[in-house]
Parts: structure tokens; C-alpha cells; sequence
DNA sequence: CACAAGTATGAAGTATACTATATACTTGTA
DNA sequence: TACAAGTATATAGTATACTTCATACTTGTG
């Protein structure tokens, strides 16, 4: 259980960063029920691990959206198997597809720097 | 040599959005030297090619700043051989990187999946 | 207990990548 | 030759994903 401050520095994310993804539905963090003095927020290791994912995830152009889908498909949210199934299902065929894509751009890019080794135009 | 609707149909990309990667430099076709009737701009085959390259790029997180910087290094632009082979050696490290997160992704959902299917909560 | 540092909230601002609109000119077909 | 369809240009608007700012309250340390 942890504050914000520490989310963002395990996760190496801005707290702005951290609170837009929370408002957008990504993750949650919880105000501890004993305390009535503050509403200060803390986050388990779940959220550390979604932050993880999110990061990856964008990082090969999958959108918020999109990011969102999968952990609601992950942690549960009153959907049923098989939706969460579909969604899932969705995104390693879309995943295949990236990876093929970026294999074909290797071997474009090896292609490229071949030609420039030799002195071709193209 | 085609005109710009032509072109957005073989590459199956708005008008609009070749318009807009031509002024933003990621692409670039030419007026008929004999035509002085019209400013219309032809495109060759090359450019189809790019466009190729930039739906793939595009598709696997890359922006088009980036993609701006391989095209560059492909197509010359009075850039030296080593500046070019840095910009590309950069893009393939990138792309094993982005291999690599894809790769993860994929086992995590299918440990995921495996889950719901055994009514684990994760 | 002063006060720097941390936290919450809401609203506005920014960057990227389009997308749409308005205007005007050109071309091909009936 | 009328006129629909294509082309060019500029400007404005939209969506996504933040980022910054202002304000106000809370907490921990000397």
C-alpha cells in the first residue's frame, strides 16, 4: 500500500500522468477506511503491474482505450467469460499482426542499410 | 505517376491524411514540368512504398517524427552515411525492444486467459 | 508550531495526428 | 458548353494523451 508519490517512482511515471490514467479508468487506488482526516489515495501492487502493462501496451501503439479493454477484460468487471475472452483473444491476434509488422520492417531497414553500405540510391 | 486520389486508393489512406504527411515532409510527389495549366501533383511509385512503411511504423507506436527521420535516412536528404546508419541502427534496436514488449504481452494474457478459463481471479 | 513537502481537485493549456470546411480553379463527359 | 467530379490551399476543428497551473488542505520535521 502506497501514496502516489512512491506509484510514480516505482512505475518511474509523472503523478500528472498516474492521476489521468486513475480519472480515465485504467487503474484505482482506495482511501484507507479508518482515516477521515485526509482522502489521500493508496495503491496495492496490482496497480504497479497495470502501470507495467499500460506502459508496455502504448509503447507498441495500442491506445488507452484499447489498454483499457484488456484489464477490465483481466480484473474482472462484472463481465462475462466469454466477452473477456473475445477481448483477449482480440488482442493477441492484433499483437501477431504488430509482430509481423515490425519483422517486415527489420528486413526492410537491413535492406536499406545494405544499399547505403554499397553506395546504392535505393 | 498518379494523382493524389489514385494514390490514397492504392494505399488505402484519406486524401486528407496524404495531404497532411506530404506538408509535413514524410512524403513528396511533383508538377508536371510541361503543365502550366494546374499545380497538380503526380506520384510515383516510391511514394506508395513510403506510405507502406509509414502504415506499419505508425501501426507499431512509431510517430511520425520518427518516421520521418528513417524515410530521411532512406531516401538520402544530403544526410552522411554514418548519420544515416546511426538513425537506422537506433530504429532496429527499437524494434527488438518493441518485439521484446509484444512478446511479453503475449504470455501475460495468455496466463491471463488460462485463469479465467480455471475461474482463478487472476 | 512554523513551514516545506505531499496530496486532491478542477480547469486550462499543449503536442500529435489527423479531419472537416470553405473557396477557387481545372478537367472530363454528356 | 454545362456541370459533376477532381485538385489545391488555407484555416479551423477534433480526438487522444498528456502537462501545467491554481487553489486548498494535510502531514512530517526541526
Amino acid at each position: 500500500m502506497k501514496l502516489i508519490s512512491q506509484l510514480a517512482r516505482e512505475a518511474n511515471i509523472p503523478i500528472g500522468t498516474i492521476r489521468f490514467y486513475e480519472k480515465s479508468g485504467l487503474i484505482s487506488g482506495m482511501t484507507k477506511p479508518g482515516i477521515t482526516s485526509n482522502n489521500y489515495v493508496y495503491y496495492d501492487d496490482e496497480v504497479t503491474e497495470k502501470l507495467r502493462f499500460i506502459k508496455m501496451a502504448k509503447a507498441v501503439g495500442f491506445t488507452l482505450a484499447e489498454i483499457k479493454q484488456v484489464i477490465d477484460a483481466w480484473y474482472q468487471k462484472e463481465l462475462t467469460k466469454a466477452s473477456k475472452m473475445e477481448v483477449l483473444n482480440l488482442k493477441l491476434e492484433q499483437i501477431d499482426t504488430k509482430i509481423g509488422e515490425l519483422k517486415a520492417m527489420k528486413k526492410q531497414i537491413a535492406r536499406c542499410k545494405h544499399n547505403i553500405e554499397n553506395g546504392l540510391s535505393r
